[in-house]
RNA sequence: GCCGGAGUGGCGGAAUUGGUAGACGCGUGCGACUCAAAAUCGCAUAUCUUCGGGUGUGAGGGUUCAAGUCCCUCCUCCGGCACCA
């Protein structure tokens, strides 16, 4: 290599050294006359080398930023690590080494890496995620989401791999087994927290619409979110008919179609004559396992049986009946002499003891169970066992509660409100002491029951649109427990509400109960409370199971096609839907249920979806009433109905919907046609599902070819023969079809129909129909989201630790911030076994109890890498912040992010969720704006030389470091941008020989540079701001790839001309400055003495864009022939003539007739002829 | 199945509002330099051709003086969603 030749290596390393020593890249917050412009690249894990990816994510934005510093703005380009998660721990674990060293080891490297690209990097706000002085501030805003309700603690279902005891991502389920070890996933309900993302859901979708992103990336977001707009509409659930105990001995005593069961038993509940305490049977010394039971013999009545056994089995000898309890129900009993489950009907028995008299007690019995009184607190865990068979779990409850305290009592009539959301949660009201209730109050004279309840809601909650909806029950004689500690007898009524919207006045609110804070909860969470709450446990709760049972009387649908109601032929529930459990006294095949859902809760979601073939059970014994028809329809459960969308429940229109068509021939459950397809909507595509021996065009009988426009309207026709012969839409057998077309309804009701509603949407359009049968039958207009919340607790060592500790009762509270940063423990073996690692440092242990006292434990899950990433972007304007995760005014003058370069791969996930991030500042009043990017780009991939994804597999992956020490990082820079596009995410090969032809031109560029000329001509002078102006604008636009080549076609010019000026040749290395930031500072610092870059951008002169001659093209009749140089001043008829007498024209033209000439003025001529 | 986006030489890709399709780069061929090779430089390079011209932007139709670009139907690929009620 000659001295003057071009040497990457050397002036790449020199020019690097320069702006460093120099300071060129750091930023200021404000600089004056200069706008800022935020421009960011999603930062990366430190996963230990630096790839070619990495620097298509950095490199070619770099050139964008030093594009716009030198238009004259204020550019931050910063760059950190995302160096918590699970690669990074991964990688640890592989290596052997502690994830900390080996995660800051790769950051130091990459840095230096990084530094090779030559990219303006302002390394002064460097951030890493997992620096203490950056996850104290993750922390800090997590107890703050927490303590503004935007956290939350729930217990979701995960995939776990019982072998690996872990759960595992959806992405890490093959076929329903673990990727790893190929062991079966089950479906497993674990406490997560979680942020409430899902209360942002129209935010983050109705805002889509004011950013400026490339409408594919906002599409999959909308997808992502799913919001879909529909019905809920209620069905009653129709009380089965339960034979009682009572009316007779033997099977009379079983319920209607119940399988057969053994006997009929009692089950006896004993309480102590003066302490609050239960006896209870503990057999075989090692465990309690139950009360006191026995059957009842023939012509015995259930009080005789109870008292009977008592006295038997315990010796006690004064038994006397506190109350034998109205509900009976069945279940598996174990059977302690002959050692086995039975099935037994069970009615439950509350017995006090007058006095503890006891005689010796039979050898038998002795044998079998000691007997031992055990507190309430105890017994009420027993109950809530998992193994814990016996139906009888709620009513056992409901003892001892009234008529404790009735000389003090006064008597008033009150309701209690049972308020129900959408979402079929129920509001309670939480007051200061700790107290689980409802809201309500008591009735005013000449007040209705109803008016009292929405009087009340309105005065305790705020709420201003109530709807009221059924008084529940009658009235019943409680206990009141009034708030100074006094109890007071009085009749309540039980109202259920429901709410419209969520409309609050402000000045409605009592101001009699300030401390009283309300929560919406699910029923069975509210349940759980009840019970589990001690203040609550003295307190009448017995209305608590009644309401809660009328609750769960009705079932409510999810449907976008409310307008088919009255073809909804039967209720399909979710395995896991609510009421499954609930109704399984009433089930009279629970065995063939129960075994329904055990093989499903083995399927994974994914399993579910991909077995096509539909499956389900009939819940027999159980019926719903369709509220439009007022029939009885069947309820089913089957797992193509998913728990997770819409209520998990469906109402199934076979005849409009496909999957309820196959699911009913299968089943062989009645099809009713009830929406005609209005002529417009048929189309050409095929309008009917057929299927089988039900497939509806055998009955059309056409022997058209199948799939032809002749078939389909043979189909259409058949049918509309078909229904013209059915005068209520009810499909005969073997002519089963579904048509899920929109139109105009039909059969709703059908002629000579009973049915309850008048023809309300007979005749009208789907879409009104939608609206006025919802509304009849008390349903409501409603949308849907896929988006779920966002569950972030990961039972992994290398993460941010959730800074939450749990008091000895069980009660999360949020770390203060003073003990921020909540730091990640030392001392833990972070080898993976299925625990938390975290639950094994002492030191965590030890501070927890030292911070907030004895008993008291730490979450020992940590979050989410994608929690860090969600505002690290916040970070970077005010790295070294400590009072703030980043100051206000530094936040002002940068945010929102100009633009965001990124993968595609981060769409929906860390774009969703950093996006709710900035919602949720927004909210609780950190930031001003409430979107954080303006601008996005999704990137396209680098592939191998061979076209395939790169991996070390494969042996396709190029070393970016080897490349740049043969070509240097300006051609690998260029050659990246020169690729394809980098406005659309494509991939792109990488090509060497590529390569080389960036790093020819960087070689012309210096070999011009070494020959420059005196002047320059003026077509050069031309080209060179034509360069420009098409630089510019594709810059602007991302087409660096165009930008590139516009440059490579000038330096040909120059090359194959006279040269270049030095005056011109600036222009030149200035327009290349971005791209190739280190040959051009060589060549530039040769004549100057500030850097390149800091020069501004050059600007097209079009004066100077000359055209020296203007030739166009003539086209004949669109067929270009020939071409011809415009004369300035000519006038149209000039040139036409012209044109004519042209050799080249005259050959196509002669003999015909020149209809037309087209002159489109510097375009073309184009001339027809006949 | 639904919703986006795209389909152009041997390859990556140009063609910004309908106006000369294939810019620029790679590859390939020929030539120069060289004892030779590499590197470099120059010329050529959509395709068929009877050398007049014909045909060409996934396929077929349409609008227009003129269509890669606009309209209709279909096919393929990529991305997102999906037993979503």
């Amino acid at each position: 290599m000659k001295p003057n030749d071009y040497n990457a290596e050397h002036i790449e390393k020199k020019w690097q050294k320069y702006w460093e020593e120099n300071n060129l890249y750091r930023t200021e917050d404000s600089v004056d006359g200069k706008e800022n412009y935020y421009t960011l690249s999603e930062f990366s894990y430190p996963s230990g080398n630096l790839h070619v990816g990495h620097w298509y994510a950095f490199a070619v934005p770099d050139i964008f930023a030093r594009y716009k510093r030198m238009l004259g703005y204020n550019v931050l380009y910063p760059m950190g690590f995302d160096s918590f998660g699970l690669p990074a721990e991964n990688a640890a674990i592989k290596h052997g080494k502690d994830p900390r060293k080996w995660t800051y080891d790769n950051m130091e490297y990459m840095k230096g890496q990084l530094r090779n690209m030559g990219a303006s990097f302002d390394w002064s706000r460097t951030l890493a995620t997992s620096n203490p002085d950056y996850y104290t501030w993750t922390q800090w805003m997590f107890t703050e989401f927490y303590k503004h309700d935007l956290v939350k603690r729930d217990i979701t279902k995960v995939n776990w791999c019982e072998n690996d005891k872990t759960i595992l991502a959806n992405e890490q389920v093959v076929a329903g087994t673990c990727e790893r070890c190929g062991y079966d996933v089950v479906q497993k309900d674990m406490a997560q927290w979680m942020f409430k993302i899902t209360d942002f859901a129209d935010e983050l979708h109705d805002d889509l619409d004011t950013l400026d992103w490339d409408e594919s990336i906002k599409q999959s977001q909308r997808e992502w979110i799913g919001r879909k707009e529909g019905s809920i509409i209620p069905f009653k659930i129709q009380e089965s008919e339960v034979y009682d105990i009572n009316t007779g001995p033997g099977d009379d005593a079983y319920r209607k179609g119940a399988p057969i069961i053994e006997r009929n038993n009692v089950v006896v509940i004993i309480e102590h004559p003066e302490k609050d305490e239960f006896l209870c049977a503990k057999w075989k010394q090692v465990d309690w396992q139950g009360f006191v039971t026995g059957g009842i013999e023939e012509g015995q009545t259930i009080e005789e049986t109870a008292l009977a056994e008592v006295r038997e089995e315990t010796g006690y000898q004064n038994p006397e009946i506190v109350k034998v309890h109205d509900q009976s129900s069945h279940g598996l009993f174990w059977h302690v002499v002959k050692e086995e489950n039975r099935q037994a009907n069970y009615r439950i028995v509350h017995v006090k003891l007058k006095d503890l008299e006891q005689v010796e007690r039979s050898k038998e019995e002795q044998a079998i169970a000691d007997f031992l009184w055990i507190p309430r607190t105890e017994v009420n865990d027993f109950l809530k066992r998992e193994d814990m068979k016996y139906p009888w779990r709620v009513v056992s409850r409901s003892n001892r509660v009234f008529g404790e305290y009735k000389e003090n009592s006064k008597k008033r009539d009150t309701v209690k409100v049972i308020l129900r959301n959408e979402k079929g949660e129920i509001l309670v009201m939480l007051t200061s002491g700790g107290e689980m209730d409802l809201p309500g109050g008591g009735l005013d004279d000449g007040e209705s029951i109803q008016e009292c309840a929405i009087r009340e809601l309105k005065e305790e909650t705020g709420y201003t649109n109530i709807r009221f909806i059924q008084k529940i029950g009658h009235n019943r004689t409680y206990s009141h427990h009034a708030p100074s500690n006094t109890y007071c007898d009085c009749n309540i009524s039980i109202v259920l509400c429901e709410l419209e919207d969520y409309e609050l006045s402000s000045k409605n609110i009592s101001k009699d109960e300030p401390d009283t804070k309300e929560t919406w909860m699910r029923p069975e969470a509210m349940i759980q409370n009840f019970v589990t709450n001690p203040v609550y446990k003295d307190a009448p709760k017995g209305w608590v199971e009644q309401y809660l049972n009328h609750l769960y009387s009705q079932i409510s649908v999810f449907t976008t096609r409310a307008d088919t109601l009255y073809g909804a032929t039967y209720l399909v529930l979710a395995p896991e839907h609510d009421m499954v459990q609930n109704l399984k006294p009433q089930m009279t095949n629970w065995n063939e249920v129960e075994s329904y859902l055990e093989k499903t809760q083995k399927k994974s979601d994914l399993d579910r979806q991909q077995s096509k073939e539909k499956t389900g059970v009939q819940l027999k014994g159980i019926e719903a009433i369709n509220p439009a028809t007022g029939k009885a329809i069947s309820v089913w459960i089957a797992d193509y109905v998913l728990a997770h969308f819409g209520t998990g429940a469906v109402m199934a229109v076979p005849a409009h919907d496909e999957r309820d068509c196959e699911f009913a021939i299968k089943y062989n459950l009645p099809f009713r046609f009830v929406c005609l397809p209005s002529a417009g909507e048929q189309g050409n595509s095929r309008p009917l599902i057929t299927s089988g021996e039900n497939a509806f065009i055998q009955a059309a009988g056409t022997t058209e070819k199948k799939g032809s426009q002749e078939h389909i309207n043979a189909e259409w026709n058949a049918m509309y023969d078909l229904l013209g012969t059915l005068p209520d839409g009810v499909l005969p057998e073997g002519k089963r079809f579904c048509c899920s077309n929109t139109g105009k309804m039909i059969n709703s009701p059908a002629k000579n129909d009973n049915y309850s509603q008048s023809g309300i949407i007979n005749g009208k359009t789907t879409e009104e129909a939608k609206k006025i049968i919802t509304a009849a039958v008390d349903g409501k207009m409603t949308k849907t989201y896929r988006l779920r919340d966002w569950g972030i607790s990961r039972q992994r060592y290398w993460g941010c630790p959730i800074p939450m500790v749990y008091d000895p009762d069980g009660n999360p509270h949020p770390v203060p911030k003073e003990h921020l940063p909540w730091t990640l423990p030392d001392d833990v073996d972070f080898t993976p076994d299925g625990t938390a690692p975290l639950s094994r440092s002492e030191e965590l242990k030890k501070r927890t109890e030292e911070i907030f006292g004895e008993g008291w434990t730490p979450e020992v899950d940590t979050m989410d890498a994608f929690v860090d990433s969600s505002w690290y972007f916040y970070r970077y304007l005010d790295s070294s912040n400590s009072k703030r995760f980043a100051g206000e005014q530094a936040i002002k003058s940068w945010m929102p992010v100009d633009m965001y370069f990124g993968g595609a791969e981060h769409t929906t996930m860390h774009l969703l969720y950093s996006r709710f991030w900035t919602k949720a500042l927004h909210k609780l009043g950190l930031v001003d704006h409430n979107e954080p990017y303006t601008g996005r780009l999704n990137r396209g991939l680098i592939l191998g030389p061979d076209g395939a994804k790169m991996s070390k597999s494969k042996g396709n992956v190029i070393d970016p470091d080897e490349v740049v020490s043969h070509v240097g990082a300006d051609t690998v820079r260029m050659y990246l941008s020169f690729i394809g596009p980098y406005n659309e995410p494509g991939n792109y090969p990488w090509d060497p020989n590529g390569v080389v032809g960036i790093r020819r031109f960087l070689d012309r560029v210096w070999r011009v540079a070494e020959n420059l000329s005196d002047t320059t001509s003026k077509e050069i002078t031309s080209e060179l701001h034509q360069t420009i102006k098409k630089v510019r604008e594709d810059i602007e636009r991302l087409k660096l790839n165009t930008a590139i080549s516009s440059m490579m076609s000038l330096i040909n010019s120059i090359e194959k001309g006279d040269g270049i000026a030095q005056n011109e040749f600036d222009e030149l290395l200035k327009l290349l400055a971005p791209f190739a930031p280190h040959i051009t500072e060589e060549l530039w610092m040769r004549t100057h003495d500030a850097s390149i870059h800091l020069q501004s951008f050059p600007e097209p002169d079009t004066s100077k864009i000359v055209s020296v001659m203007k030739v166009l093209p003539i086209q004949i009749n669109g067929k270009v022939r020939s071409q011809i140089v415009i004369e300035e001043g000519e006038s149209n008829e000039e040139l036409h003539n012209r044109i004519t007498q042209m050799n080249d024209v005259q050959k196509w033209i002669e003999g015909k007739e020149v209809v037309k000439c087209i002159h489109v003025p510097g375009k073309i001529i184009n001339l027809v002829v006949k």
